[in-house]
DNA sequence: ACAAAATTGGACCTGCAAGTCCAAAACCCG
DNA sequence: CGGGTTTTGGACTTGCAGGTCCAATTTTGT
């Protein structure tokens, strides 16, 4: 029923998701009309509504799936291999420096606002990344737990989710003090907490 | 200049403000119309420009600085007598409950992203908003430094930011989730972070 | 090469929600 | 009471963005 797509048809949506979330990364959600991914794009209302015949709101729900992937993928290889210390700082480097850049534009920010209150997919997409992200680090404490760094009274799981919010507040404040400030002092705080346990257990 | 609001006209203002509050917590931002906001609290279209000049930007904004400023009381008289442990708790308890109840109406949530983009204000309102509930938990911080509940060397503001984004980002959790897990994980490791620092140091 | 199917362009339609305008009513104050 | 001001109601205008439609063109498979 969907496998109607040829090679050319193929790019021509990818290039649109990709078009549209740059765009929408670059001037919000609610700033981006149709005919500005079509500017951007190059492509014509006609393939718009060829590649997403629910028309915006199905695009929208391509680019968030889009996005998502991409958080993830930018915090590889390390985020999958939080098994010393040293890795553990090189992901909090590596996510500090990628918010720093990335700035004010958050990709998800207004996709959880805009689309997710009414779209019940977007909410899914938002809560798969989450659920996957925090997996990703309660494998990292498993792990430091297996070797002895961090204390086998943790639980692993809650761990997970307390550093999980304190990223996605921490990127949160970032969105509106332009500071890294606070998800720096989350990341740190929370990571230190965690080499302590191993001392005082 | 702006002074010219009698006793009636204070009221329906804030009738509209407190109306549009409540509406926009209900359904969320992009789907309250400004004939929604007319039709819940009884106001015609002639009074919403009369006391929003600017429509419905201005309207949102005054919407945005009233759910900020109900937040913070929200959490009275707890959050300015973190002076225990006990008092840390009942505070603890309290963001809890609350955001418990709220599910996921969250008031700021949209706004951030919806005016936050656009309008240079409500930037300014939510930073306000953050900095002084960082400021309220910072001096909880170092009250309990002066009794000695906590370790001296625990940098106070940092602890405070590290907090608040684990609060916020609880509460976007919460917001996709529908569990309080992340809220209650970070608020929990954090605070024992807290106490244990005072055994360690 | 040719028919069927996918792709593309862009003119057109439509509904809706913000914003305008003005005149009627209520209100304030000397 | 009476003139000026604020408050209120609601009809009307306007612009725009999402969505529809279809005909032209390219691609695909045999």
């Amino acid at each position: 029923m969907t496998r109607a797509l040829t090679r050319k048809g193929e790019a021509t949506r990818a290039r649109i998701v990709a078009g549209a979330a740059a765009e929408i990364r670059e001037r919000g959600v609610d700033e981006v009309r149709l005919e500005d991914v079509m500017a951007h794009t190059g492509a014509s209302k006609g393939q718009l509504f060829h590649y997403f015949p629910d028309g915006k709101e199905e695009l929208l729900l391509a680019v968030a799936q889009h996005e998502a992937d991409q958080v993830l993928l930018d915090q590889e290889p390390m985020l999958s291999n939080l098994t010393s210390w040293p890795a553990w700082l090189a992901w909090r480097d590596r996510l500090i420096e990628r918010y720093r850049a990335q700035g004010v534009k958050c990709p998800l920010n207004g996709l959880l606002g805009q689309t997710g209150r009414r779209a019940p997919g977007a909410q899914a997409i938002v809560t798969g990344l989450m659920w996957r992200w925090q997996n990703a680090i309660a494998d990292g404490v498993r792990h430091m737990q297996s070797t002895g760094d961090i204390s086998a009274d943790v639980d692993a799981d809650r761990a997970a989710a307390a550093l999980l919010a304190g990223i996605q507040g921490g990127v949160l404040l970032l969105l509106s003090t332009g500071k890294t400030d606070h998800l720096e002092a989350a990341l740190d705080l929370t990571i230190d907490s965690l080499r302590a346990s191993s001392r005082t257990a």
